[in-house]
DNA sequence: AAAAAAC
């Protein structure tokens, strides 16, 4: 088997990564490393998880080592989708040009220019930034490009996903054509072909197995629910994330909880403090020094669960997560794969809870083709309660009576009346919308549920009421049926 | 349908 040393790497390279406990490199590593030292242009076909940043950190590392950066004319560029893979990548450059007097800086947004723009003016043998933010710098012409002899793409098909490939080749275009180019997808996308036929020159083409399958360190469990009524699935899906967190106990170290919506991400973190877990919230709208410190938080064990947008789903490498929670089944089925890879990593075991209501069945299917195999069903550890709680002020919405799960299919509206809603009635979208309407408010949570319940609630509901129409109450096989027809 | 990224 190919060693590192054997790659050609600089001596305080090969140390470093020795230090770091490396002595074999990954298939991407060992393939992208010596064209790129060459002089290459490499094409890497790579998921992440696979080693990727080394196989363009080490080299270039290795490259940079000769000559001196000058005033604002960086002498490399890496770029990269979100803020928090950027950051990664600059971290990975300490990690390993530790004693090598290499100068970079880090050119995100949501932080401010002025610290940026000093290290620029001092002149940087690294940038690493992300597109928005390093045509701002650029275009206040703090920035010259024409000084870059290494560029780096990485994750390209996400930016493709985000919309920057615009910026990507207007980039491009900025940099020197004598320039080299190391490039990061893990699909080939005709647009991403397009760009590589565009801006790359002969490149050496490394493919590394695609991931579209789950590593075999991941346990997978499919927990189903079908909720007494629709609007009632948040509620419940919280309940039954908070069973499993419980039912798995000392087994559940730490875990990272993903949302498809920014609101989502928010209640679901707030549900859980209230609950008493020790859960952050991460996700676009929040400023960037909180997303740190969260997930610094998290990465050093502090914080013991991560509630996310796909902002962290795909690149972050955070070892040692324990439980992985799709909260919401990601509508594109690639999204499961990159959510669950963040556990069961670096040889560990993890395992990956997907929650799903009857109307994630589609979602599902496609998920269950792409990783060609069907996600094992476990267990739903929560009953719904039947009687009143008895943790006061908590989650009162809770306490409300509910019938049995298992129900007739040809059971009528009508029948659903009479048992569905008592007087305290449920009052749907009610938790949702209180976080909602409270976030300006400095008001009491008491005075702000009085009032809620004062408008929205009463002996009889508003909207749908207590009739329940019958495809809701459709199991997930009537439902598939149905959706079929 | 949403998330991410520039002020």
């Amino acid at each position: 088997m190919i060693k590192f040393s054997e790659l050609g790497l600089s001596p305080k390279v090969l140390k470093a990564v020795e230090a770091a406990g490396y002595d074999t490199p990954t298939p991407i590593q060992a393939g992208a490393i010596p064209p790129a030292l060459d002089g290459r242009d490499v094409l890497g076909i790579a998921q992440t998880g696979t080693g990727k940043t080394a196989s363009f950190t080490l080299p270039m590392i290795t490259k940079l080592a000769r000559g001196r950066a000058r005033a604002r004319m960086p002498r490399s560029l890496v770029l990269a989708p979100t803020r928090e893979l950027a950051a990664q990548v600059a971290e990975n450059f300490d990690t390993y040009a530790e004693g090598s007097k290499l100068t970079k800086a880090l050119l995100i947004g949501g932080v401010s220019f002025k610290e940026q723009e000093q290290l620029i003016d001092r002149g940087v043998d690294v940038l690493i930034a992300t597109p928005g933010r390093l045509l701002d710098h650029f275009e206040r012409g703090k920035l010259l490009l024409t000084g870059v002899q290494i560029m780096v793409v990485d994750e390209a098909d996400r930016m493709l996903d985000m919309g920057f490939i615009p910026d990507i080749e207007r980039i491009f275009e900025l940099t020197p054509f004598t320039r080299q180019t190391l490039f990061f997808s893990a699909t080939m996308a005709p647009e991403i072909e397009r760009i590589t036929n565009k801006f790359l020159s002969n490149p050496e083409k490394i493919e590394v197995e695609r991931q579209n399958s789950t590593s075999d360190t991941i346990t997978q469990v499919l927990v189903k629910h079908t909720p007494k009524r629709r609007d009632m699935s948040a509620k419940d899906k919280r309940a039954i994330l908070r069973a499993i967190i419980e039912r798995d106990g000392d087994e559940c170290r730490n875990g990272i909880i993903f949302c498809n919506r920014k609101v989502e991400v928010d209640i679901v973190a707030k549900s859980m403090k209230k609950h008493g877990l020790d859960a952050a919230p991460i996700h676009g709208d929040l400023d960037q020094s909180q997303r740190m410190r969260t997930l610094d938080g998290f990465r050093d064990g502090t914080l013991r669960f991560l509630v996310a947008s796909d902002v962290a789903a795909r690149g972050l490498d955070i070892p040692n997560v324990s439980h992985v929670f799709n909260f919401d089944v990601p509508s594109h089925s690639e999204d499961y794969v990159h959510r669950i890879g963040r556990t069961g990593r670096a040889g560990k075991t993890g395992i990956a809870y997907t929650i799903a209501v009857p109307s994630d069945e589609k979602y599902l299917d496609g998920i269950e083709r792409l990783i060609g195999k069907p996600i094992p069903e476990g267990e739903n550890p929560w009953t719904p309660p039947g009687r009143k709680s008895d943790t006061p002020a908590a989650e009162e919405e809770e306490r409300v009576p509910r019938k049995s799960r298992s129900r007739s299919r040809s059971r009528k509206a009508s029948e659903e009346t009479s048992e569905a809603a008592p007087a305290e009635a449920e009052a749907p979208r009610e938790e949702a919308r209180r976080d909602e309407s409270r976030r300006d408010e400095p008001r009491r949570e008491r005075g702000g549920r009085g009032r809620g319940r004062g408008l929205d609630r009463g002996p009889k509901v508003v909207g749908l009421g207590d009739h329940v129409p019958g495809f809701i109450e459709m199991s997930f096989e009537e439902r598939r049926e149905a959706e079929r027809a």
